[in-house]
RNA sequence: GGCGCCGUGGCCGAGUGGUUAGGCAGCGGUCUGCAAAGCCGCGUACACCGGUUCAAAUCCGGUCGGUGCCUCCA
């Protein structure tokens, strides 16, 4: 399996630590409000390389988090708790609103999108025990200086912080758009936030730093850090994440848990790019932020939003419009039409290498969109044959890409219909016939006439 | 302003120094009671200007255009 490592900016070969066992993590929601198509972009990524990971005989123990405290709305340890301003648009508390979009997120990503459940699911609350004393740790090792909002990592003592971003240290300064907040230098970061005495906070902790009493709450790069560290050790195979956590939030991860434990953290750095709608970035200012609702609202499926994202690679900036979708939902009812000929034609018997030729895409650095184009070619070989697709093949892809295509067999009244309309196309009674494929539309059924006799396939 | 990324046929989207990507949409034909599908055929793309090379859409330089992060937002 080769995937392209943004700290070494190459495609490396991936050669776990564990022989056979491969540890991944990556960075999960923020669960303070309703998730968007964006975020699934990058679940269903993520999805593949496991699947493709499992295929290739590894066992794969990951953990995805769930940042419910902590998450500011600015990367640079200002502005609002995302978790607050969640509580406080919902007239509730952040508690209620982590548990509630939780929920959420966990219906859209397992029930509705179908992606396989990650093997751990911690909350960063019940990590604070273990957070503080990884801050202690930092503090001991004299990584760390405490002013007036909190204790921060001073990114100045270690010699290669930014490699992952490749970050221009000696170009940052404070100034225009850096803000002096009393840190020593500009990429300092907080592990450790106080409670501002002005505010009501719903989640804050004692704590050992600052005055005695005070309050506090754990800065958000610190959580994936322990997180990581707690479930899956000192070192980790592969570390997820989208393009925007680079220059600051996993720079912060690999700054805090190499100054720990001394050894390189993950091995390996896979981001995936963004998708824009209509060819500029999703926003809340702009109002163009979609839901898997409003895609099913509209009509689409699930499925063909998969499929959508799929077609491009992970790496390259993807574009959503609802013409695009239903362009993916052709194709996907394309795929599924060829799926339900093995209820009505005998199985093809010649062994194909579909899974393999797929598998090959996937394992070259989750080439998905070649491992698409491998399967419209082998799709395209029923055109006029008088098989169906292997089941197995059919599974293959189900397996490897997570796009489910198989559906149920028509009712034995609905193959009654087919027949009736049969017997009467023969008999030249063009309107009975007629009436009866009008009826199986209604039904979601619509009757082709092939060289094969009357194939179904559902609207 | 600082740091990036990208520019492929109607749309989406791979790829790469010399060989048809593919999908979606469209057009013509065929088949067909009709419809749809299938099948056959059709667009000869790679922002622009230079350079390197026997050969560049593919490498280098520049220009133009778009766009991302730094602020709501993955």
């Amino acid at each position: 399996m080769k995937l392209y490592n943004t700290l070494t900016r190459r495609k490396d070969e991936l050669k776990p630590l564990n022989d056979k066992q491969v540890t991944m993590y990556t960075c999960g929601l923020t669960v303070y409000s309703q998730p968007h198509i964006g975020n699934w972009v990058a679940y269903i990524y993520w999805d593949v390389l496991v699947r493709a990971l499992k295929a290739e005989g590894y066992t794969v123990n990951r953990v995805q988090n769930i940042t419910d405290v902590g998450h500011l709305t600015s990367d640079e340890d200002a502005g609002e708790d995302k978790m607050l301003r969640g509580a406080l648009a919902e007239g509730t508390t952040a508690w209620e609103v982590a548990d509630k979009y939780s929920k959420v997120a966990d219906d859209e990503a397992y029930n509705k999108l179908g992606l396989l459940r990650p093997d751990h699911m911690p909350r960063a609350t019940d990590y604070i025990p273990q957070q503080i004393v990884f801050v202690q740790e930092l503090e001991k090792k004299g990584y760390t200086y405490q002013i007036n909002d909190g204790v921060y990592f001073d990114t100045s003592k270690i010699n290669n912080y930014g490699k992952l971003a490749k970050l221009d240290i000696d170009g940052l300064q404070f100034g225009a758009r850096v803000e002096d907040t009393g840190k020593k230098n500009p990429t300092d970061f907080a592990v450790w936030k106080f409670s501002n005495p002005e505010e009501k906070r719903d989640m804050e902790w004692d704590s050992p730093f600052g005055d005695d009493g005070q309050k506090g709450f754990p800065g958000w790069h610190l959580e994936c850090s322990v997180m990581a560290r707690e479930l899956l050790g000192d070192q980790i195979d592969i570390h997820t994440g989208g393009i925007d956590h680079i220059p600051v939030h996993h720079t912060n991860e690999i700054a805090q848990t190499e100054s720990i434990t001394g050894t390189q953290f993950a091995q390996l750095w896979v981001h995936n790019n963004h998708i824009k709608v209509d060819g500029t970035k999703m926003s809340k200012s702009l109002g163009n932020i979609y839901t898997l609702s409003d895609i099913t609202e509209k009509g689409f499926d699930v499925q063909a939003f998969k499929l959508l994202i799929l077609s491009k690679h992970y790496r390259t900036e993807g574009n959503f419009t609802w013409d695009i979708l239903g362009a993916a939902q052709n194709a996907l009812n394309h795929w599924k039409a060829t799926a339900d000929l093995i209820w009505q034609l005998p199985e093809q018997r010649s062994a194909s290498n579909l899974a393999d030729s797929i598998q090959a895409s996937l394992i070259d650095d989750l080439d998905t969109p070649g491992a698409i184009t491998t399967i419209n070619a082998y799709i395209n070989t029923f055109g006029e044959s008088k098989h169906s697709p292997a089941k197995g093949d059919l599974k293959s892809i189900e397996q490897l890409l997570g796009i489910q295509l198989v559906g149920e067999d028509i009712s034995g009244a609905q193959k009654q219909l087919i027949s009736e309309r049969e017997q009467a196309r023969i008999a030249k009674d063009w309107q009975k016939s007629d009436e009866i494929r009008q009826l199986l539309t209604q039904q979601g059924i619509e009757v082709k006439d092939t060289s094969n006799g009357p194939i179904w396939s559902r609207l």
